[in-house]
DNA sequence: AAATCGCTGTTAATGAATTGACAACCGTTG
DNA sequence: CAACGGTTGTCAATTCATTAACAGCGATTT
């Protein structure tokens, strides 16, 4: 499945979620569409990728549509995540309540200096790297977040890696290299605003 | 100029820094291209957008590149952000260290539970959301950060973009609307998680 | 000073992604 | 019960992005 069609799977997924919070039962491609600034014709595409069949004349049926995205999407089962770097970012991350009903679970935190371990996290307790790769193994660790220094993140991956993660979420602008099997996906928060600043320098609008 | 070039062009600026402060002088698009993991064709098609020439045998002028790239990003010149959601991710944002040397300025952060207001962040002091519009014109603000709940996002965005910002990263996983003219980019921060979760379940390897 | 080699810039070819178009379907209404 | 209207699923057409191919240039070497 394109990576593309994944992305825009998970913002239907959030959006149908929202209507189904609001009490809504039906939804068509037009309304997703126009909900997201896509085309219906994507949007009935995209779900030809999904096990799951609308109905004419009245669209999509929200919750069963829910809950084989959530198949789908790997959100039903609960995945565990440590954080590297227990910087601003690391611990806002580390903090943050919008993972819990999304399927993650943050397990734990780490960093290299001295001075940070032992601090508290919210539930957790920074720990130092030598932690790591047991961590990882004694708690099924699936996901690892880099939020250190660009510098530093190459050799964080390859620890991540080396203790058996299957992806990373990579916040520094950094590009990492791993090897075939794992995912990478970038967290993009200083490019996106640069991304913006370019955007808004040329005058190109939004929608 | 695609959207997806400027997203490579980002990362070639940052990959060039590095370079750069390893003291390097030139680079070929063949090196450029095993670092981020692309082909030097696209690299050198990216480069055609530039308003630079690469010379032959040796590759590109690092430092004259970086110049070029960053007048064309429109990173030279500093840009005002503020902060709305003083929330954990908001906080961090507006305390990460990171945004400084790209060109970015952080202005005022902004809440709307009382309890939050007054409160310091760095060297920032969390407003009500009644002081954002003459906040945003006295400090001519061209970006708006939106680290709010889902629920309130797309509230928030019209407030800002009535504010009179003309660019908008929106953290939450909602998509919001905006007029015509003010440009949106998406922060991704649980989405990516999700992404992962999709290619980790699909075997889909990293690289 | 001529020949060489590696690199760029560019055009053409391939490959993806998006959009448009339409047949088939099914509730609803007259 | 038949005609209607709106919606899906899919195929075709178009647009966009990436890759391959190659001519031309310039530093370097002989």
């Amino acid at each position: 499945m394109p990576v593309l069609v994944v992305r825009r799977l998970i913002k239907y997924l959030s959006c149908l979620k929202a209507l189904s919070a609001d009490g809504e039962a039906w939804v068509s491609s037009h309304e997703l569409a126009e909900a997201l600034d896509l085309t219906s014709s994507t949007v009935r595409q995209d779900f030809s990728h999904v096990e799951f069949s609308g109905s004419s004349k009245r669209g999509y049926d929200i919750d069963r549509l829910i809950e084989a995205l959530s198949n789908l999407l790997n959100t039903t089962h609960t995945k565990s995540i440590v954080i590297v770097g227990a910087g601003n970012l690391g611990k806002a991350l580390a903090r943050h309540r919008g993972f819990l009903g999304q399927g993650f679970r943050m397990c734990a935190i780490f960093d290299s200096a001295p001075k940070v371990i032992g601090q508290k996290v919210g539930q957790l307790t920074v720990m130092g790297m030598s932690d790591l790769a047991d961590a990882v193994k004694s708690e099924g660790v699936e996901i690892g977040i880099i939020s250190v220094p660009s510098e530093a993140a190459q050799s964080v991956a390859d620890q991540l890696v080396a203790a058996g993660v299957c992806g990373i979420l990579n916040v520094p602008c950094t590009h990492i290299q791993v090897p075939e099997g794992v995912a990478v996906v970038e967290a993009h928060v200083v490019e996106s605003l640069q991304e913006l600043a370019c955007l808004i320098k040329n005058g190109n609008g939004g929608e």
